[in-house]
RNA sequence: GGCGGCGUAGCUCAGCUGGUCAGAGCAUGCGGUUCAUACCCGCAGUGUCACUGGUUCGAAUCCAGUCGCCGCUACCA
């Protein structure tokens, strides 16, 4: 492609397309075990929006992902599956690279620990620290458990025993022959590079963390395992296998062809960003280094340390069932809503909250309300008064022009510290002054008045605004910045377009048609769902809305049991039930809002209706899980429901 | 236990080296508008800036202590 115009104004850091410079950047190597999870998903989509970020501005861009193949919980797990751990590990990882495709991750290569090239650097990598002598063979001392075949520290055992609640059984002292890396002769050359290199860890709270962790002194590390055979094989022991870490950390030079062709290593390293989540900064920050050190390589410049999307109900994990799968999210919400949601909800390196309402939060007020209902009213006007043409601006009035030089320069310095959710803030910001202009500006009102010249203006500085922000939006969403492009007219898409181009003031032209569409985010209704799970509130809007027998099925009616009864000290209302829901739920606590019609021993033995999946509740302190029916009338009348004669607690009720 | 951090409007949080620092977004209420996806715009809040002392002319901002919460404290990826 001929790049005929020289750049007129070279923003900061932007190479000029001669002297492309290059960004190297990863994300972990995933441990396919399991399916991914949002966090993972997370992870990827920050790395994906910085590497497309940096590709807008002209940078050769490498961006690395893969999987972590090797380790004993693989080898277990496959073998519980009857497969073999490769092929165990090649369906997980076609399920992880189909993810990626449904979250538009434009990674340039994909590395598994398990492919030849992996597996030859690795051994290289071994042997030549072994050469040099700062991998050495020494005894390992450790408390073994043979019925777990796993190896414990001596502070990881309970009583003594092996920790595994499961087993209990006592352990004994094994040593066996291992391979030691020599973290502590390489302790304070780290040291001093932490301190003298201040972007080397970020964020600081996590540099100071590592840097504390090395002061307290560095044991040497166990690089190799006999107790399982899923790995590399030290070369020339082969009952010996690489251990994981020094396996996994490899990849980011074997992906390159570290020790082979070289020439993409020569390109692309040190790695410019390693982004990982905060519980392998240690790894990331201590042991990759020194490893690259004992290789005389240069390090890596900025390992980011970026925090967790918290659940409510605590961390994500399978036993809780409250993993999100972001497949799922995906299908419901779609890429860019939730590629936006990630990338906006959680600040620099510190964690963020992840619930579905945040995510519908986000989804209706930025990208409905405020971005695709300014595009839509905007277009509006422009078909209803321009005949849908871009109209001609007028000079003089430069407020948005300059509002909009101002969030491009904020934009970059937020981007090139990496510091996405703000970039985001910062193109919103131009999204609401855009609102807010309009209704000042109120063209709408200069039409009818003939102050068409001044109309014109503004609907111009409103649209090139847009346009501005689909560029900007970019390097976070795959398929909006591109249908704002196509609503305004522009028959080119932003993506692939030069930097400097797309976000100079004035790139609409007049008279385009535009292409008006229907809303870019519809807004998602929010359910109102009455948490309160007394008896109140009573038949509500009878009749206003049909429903179908599927929404009626969400509800899970039980027939209930009360066990025990009494009253809630400090309220008049409300009543503390056990209620016996039968084998399948069990147990259940429900406080009620019906002590002013029935007396606690009143209650007891009856049989009642529960609403068994309410969200659970806390009133007046007291949890409560779930609710039981009533019908009331005014405010004396209130009956509950029950059954019609015996039936086992727990039945469901249709 | 050791080291570090946090505790500011209902919620999520900004507030660097002390003097418009009492703020933003969301949620709430009221008003405006109706070009628009019940949208947008404006206004209004309430806050003992965890608690107690201290330094200072003056502290959310510095110091000490108390209470509460969190992170790191290595061989599980």
């Amino acid at each position: 492609m001929g790049v005929t115009h020289l750049s007129t104004k070279t923003s900061r850091g932007t190479p000029s397309p001669k002297t492309k410079k290059t960004f190297y950047i990863t994300t972990p190597i995933y441990y396919p075990s399991d399916k991914l999870h949002i966090g993972h998903a997370y992870t990827t989509v920050a790395a994906d929006a910085i590497a497309r970020y940096k590709r807008f501005k002209g940078f050769d861009v490498r961006f690395l992902t893969g999987t972590d193949e090797h380790g004993q919980k693989i080898e277990r797990r496959a073998k519980e599956a009857g497969k073999t751990p490769q092929q165990f590990v090649d369906e997980i990882v076609a399920g992880i690279k189909d993810l990626w495709s449904l979250l538009r991750i434009s990674y340039d290569d994909f590395i598994r620990t398990t492919e030849r090239r992996h597996i030859e650097v690795v051994q290289d990598v071994f042997e030549k620290i072994l050469k040099k002598g700062d991998i050495y063979k020494s005894e390992y001392e450790g408390w073994y458990c043979v019925p777990c075949e796993t190896f414990w520290l001596e502070r990881q055992l309970e009583d003594g025993k092996c920790p595994n609640p499961d087993c209990r059984r006592p352990v004994e002292l094994v040593r066996e022959e291992s391979y030691f890396f020599k973290l502590s002769k390489y302790q304070d050359k780290l040291i001093r590079y932490i301190e003298e290199n201040p972007d080397f860890i970020k964020p600081a709270s996590r540099r100071n963390e590592m840097l504390n962790f090395c002061k307290s002194g560095l044991e040497d590390l166990c690089v190799s395992r006999t107790t399982f055979n899923w790995g590399i094989p030290v070369p020339g022991d082969p009952k010996h296998v690489v251990y994981v870490w020094f396996d996994a950390l490899t990849n980011y030079i074997s992906a390159l062809g570290y020790g082979r062709d070289g020439e993409e290593f020569r390109k692309y390293w040190p790695a410019d960003l390693h982004l990982v989540g905060k519980e392998i900064m240690r790894f990331h920050t201590i042991i990759w280094p020194i490893i690259l050190m004992a290789l005389d390589l240069p390090l890596p410049k900025q390992v980011f340390g970026h925090g967790w999307l918290v659940l409510e109900g605590g961390k994500m994990s399978k036993s809780k069932g409250n993993v999100i799968d972001p497949v799922v999210l995906v299908d419901k919400y779609g890429v860019d809503a939730v590629r936006y949601f990630l990338l906006r909800e959680v600040p620099f390196g510190s964690d963020g909250y992840y619930s579905e309402e945040a995510l519908k939060g986000r989804i209706n007020s930025d990208l409905a309300n405020d971005l695709g209902n300014l595009l839509h009213r905007s277009l509006g006007l422009v078909e209803r008064y321009w005949d849908g043409r871009v109209p001609t601006p007028q000079a003089g009035d430069t407020s948005m022009a300059d509002y909009a030089r101002e969030v491009v320069k904020k934009y970059e310095e937020a981007m090139d510290g990496f510091l996405l959710s703000d970039a985001l803030t910062t193109v919103f910001s131009l999204v609401t002054r855009c609102n807010k202009y309009l209704d000042e500006e109120a063209p709408w009102a200069k039409m009818p008045r003939g102050e068409e010249a001044a109309a014109s203006t503004v609907l111009y500085n409103v649209l090139e605004s847009v346009r501005i922000v689909a560029g900007l939006l970019v390097p976070f969403l795959v398929e909006t910045p591109e249908a704002i492009w196509t609503q305004l007219g522009i028959d080119e898409s932003p993506r692939g377009k030069r930097w400097e181009e797309v976000v100079a003031w004035g790139g609409l032209k007049p008279s385009t048609r535009t292409r008006k569409a229907g809303p870019l985010f519809p807004r998602i209704e929010i359910r109102t769902q009455d948490a309160h799970p007394s008896t109140e509130g009573g038949a509500g809007e009878a009749g206003s809305e049909l429903i179908d027998i599927e929404r009626f099925k969400e509800l899970d009616l039980r027939v209930a049991k009360v066990t025990a009864a009494e009253a809630v000290s400090g309220s008049k209302k409300l009543l503390k039930l056990q209620l016996d829901v039968g084998d399948g739920i069990g147990q259940r606590q429900v406080v009620a809002g019906i002590a002013k019609h029935y007396k606690p021993e009143d209650l007891v033995g009856k049989y009642v209706v529960l609403v068994a999946n309410l969200k659970p509740a806390v009133l007046k302190g007291i949890r409560s899980e779930g609710m039981i029916l009533a019908a009331s009338h005014g405010e004396d009348c209130l009956r509950l429901l029950t059954v019609d004669g015996e039936i086992p607690p727990g039945s469901g009720i249709s």
